[in-house]
DNA sequence: TTGTAATCGAGACGGTACGTCGCGTCTTAAG
DNA sequence: CTTAAGACGCGACGTACCGTCTCGATTACAA
């Protein structure tokens, strides 16, 4: 399939991305340099720039590595319980290391450069917010929710809250706060009976 | 009221704040540099350095300098209409320059340097959630929410999509968005008939 | 004598020169800064600054403060024995801490600084070289040496090696030395035969 | 002879020099600095930080390049006459631009950079010494001098009164008073009938 | 005895340069 | 043709001192 001269590309490649993720976690994503990465990695500047083109991409794709599977949706029919399992999966990959700070130093970046917030966006948030959407459209065809029910607004509710604790207010992530939100988004936060 | 002496050291911080955002706003946060930041006030890289410990937090005091009232709610009796109003001069504010670019780029920095996070939190999230959280308190108070109706979990509801749509989809916040976000907030989003 | 005014300055004139020799001891005269002076000698700089124009006219004045009355000359009628007893004890001075390292440091700034170089000319290596020209012509005046002695030249060819010594081949200064210079200068250096 | 590599090495250390040499000669050898030597040689400063570990390293090198070949010695079998032209050549040398100042400064820096009076000595403060030493030892081994001859210190002699004059009473060295130091070694200062 | 003028410690200020770091580009030699 | 190695120009970092300046507090003298 990949012939000789690709394989030692492709040692290279994940070589690099393997130095990044230790180097990283041992000094921080913000202060990692590839400079530094590349002197770890006994590997050329040239071989690093000519793979990616910014930090933040490198980052990215090392990210990437560690999750490449991707956390799939089950479907038992329950689609509370099925989201519920689903994000307590993705509180606890996003919220702990060696994911969780890579992550977040990944988001640092895209703040400032846009070609990795598009990338970033691309390879991992949007392929994530479809399968949840997916999973509520399943159960919306279903009838387990109204013909109304706004799939893409429901997403938001969901991961909103907890990016934002993640980025803004930087509180632990735990699994009650997620129940705490899909109680709220479908059982109804409490203001019925007074409207 | 301020001395001779405190008089002198304001004027050189508000100078050296004032070029910060120009300089920001001309050639993007993520490239400003305190050494062109020094050079273009006329002041010396230590009277920055003296006040601030890091870009981030020159950034910060930059920000809040531009929004030194806050936002404050209105309280017409009408809880998802005061709401509604007070969401949409946030999203104004927050998705437009001056004051958006550098709120999104101080968020970038605060990834990487929690005392930058820690500062946000305290100066400019925390004062505002506290408002929402004060207002949806009156509101529930007055009868027009139930006695369970969670405020923090309310006030996360309305800004975590926001944030998310701000910093990780990076797409525009219109006041459209928000009236969607309240309406599943205070009527639910659907799935009464299917639970 | 001295007012009460000028004995205020007095003490603090005297104690910025203490620290500066204390100081310069310690770090060495040329990482001395007239900053860490002021704050060991707990003066402020414009007090130093009111006294002395620059580094080295701090450091030609405590040099002086440790030799103030100068080397003098005994005249016990014969002028080679004077000339070592009074070499000697120049050498002893020149080439030991604390004056040494000081003067070497001197000389350096001298050869950046005109004004430097003249004041320590004027007060301390012309004096010192007069005296020795005073002891020669004494001898001269009472016939130990030939009308035709050059005294001025005397004093280079006695002075000059030591100081090549001093600065440039940077080796220590022995009495040894001192004493084949003079045998030079009075008994000839041995070419005579062959001449 | 030279590869391309060590080629451009060369050509950056020569052009590096060059660029030193002019610039001191402008503005001085005491404020030349290396930030400045560094953007008028379109040079980046760790370019030079990695050839010369001080500015009086740079200048040592930067020294000796303006006089590769050194100052030779003619032999004519007249040891007087030859010390005389080699004498009077050195003064020439060492007491005018381009090479006196920067001689001179060299030397204040050497008062402070013991590696850099290291270096002066031994790359061009022996050498023209041992010549010297060289040329005398030959007209000692002729019988021009008598056996007992003192090289060592005859050297110190011719060599030290130039040195006392351009470093510390800065005064001109002249042909002069080269000759009047000759005719005092060879010829004796006048002591004689009195002793 | 009380201004008033000089001096002081303290340290902020605009600068210049330091020596270091990392960027992204480049050149070389080895495989 | 890709690599490891690392030199290079560049720009910024954060620090150290420079010499000037203001600010009260402390003296000492003259009114």
């Amino acid at each position: 399939m990949t012939d000789k001269r690709s394989q030692r590309a492709a040692d290279r490649t994940e070589a690099i991305m393997r130095t990044t993720l230790e180097l990283g976690q041992e000094i921080g994503y913000a202060k990692l340099s590839i400079e530094a990465v590349a002197a770890r990695a006994g590997a050329g500047k040239h071989t690093i720039y000519r793979r990616w083109p910014s930090k933040g991409a490198l980052l990215l794709d090392s990210l990437l590595s560690l999750n490449e599977a991707g956390l799939d949706y089950p479907d038992t029919g329950d689609i509370v319980a099925d989201l519920r399992v689903q994000i307590h999966a993705a509180v606890d990959l996003l919220a702990r290391p060696p994911f969780g700070p890579l992550f977040q130093a990944l988001i640092g970046e895209a703040q400032h450069e846009p070609q990795v917030a598009a990338a970033l966006n691309e390879r991992f948030i949007a392929p994530q917010a479809d399968k949840t959407v997916a999973r509520l459209r399943a159960a919306r065809d279903q009838g387990q929710l109204s013909p109304q029910f706004d799939l893409e607004l429901a997403m938001a509710i969901l991961s909103g809250p907890l990016y934002f604790q993640l980025l803004i207010t930087q509180e632990p992530l735990t699994h009650e706060y997620v129940d705490r939100i899909l109680d709220a988004l479908f059982t109804g936060i409490g203001p019925t009976q007074a409207y």
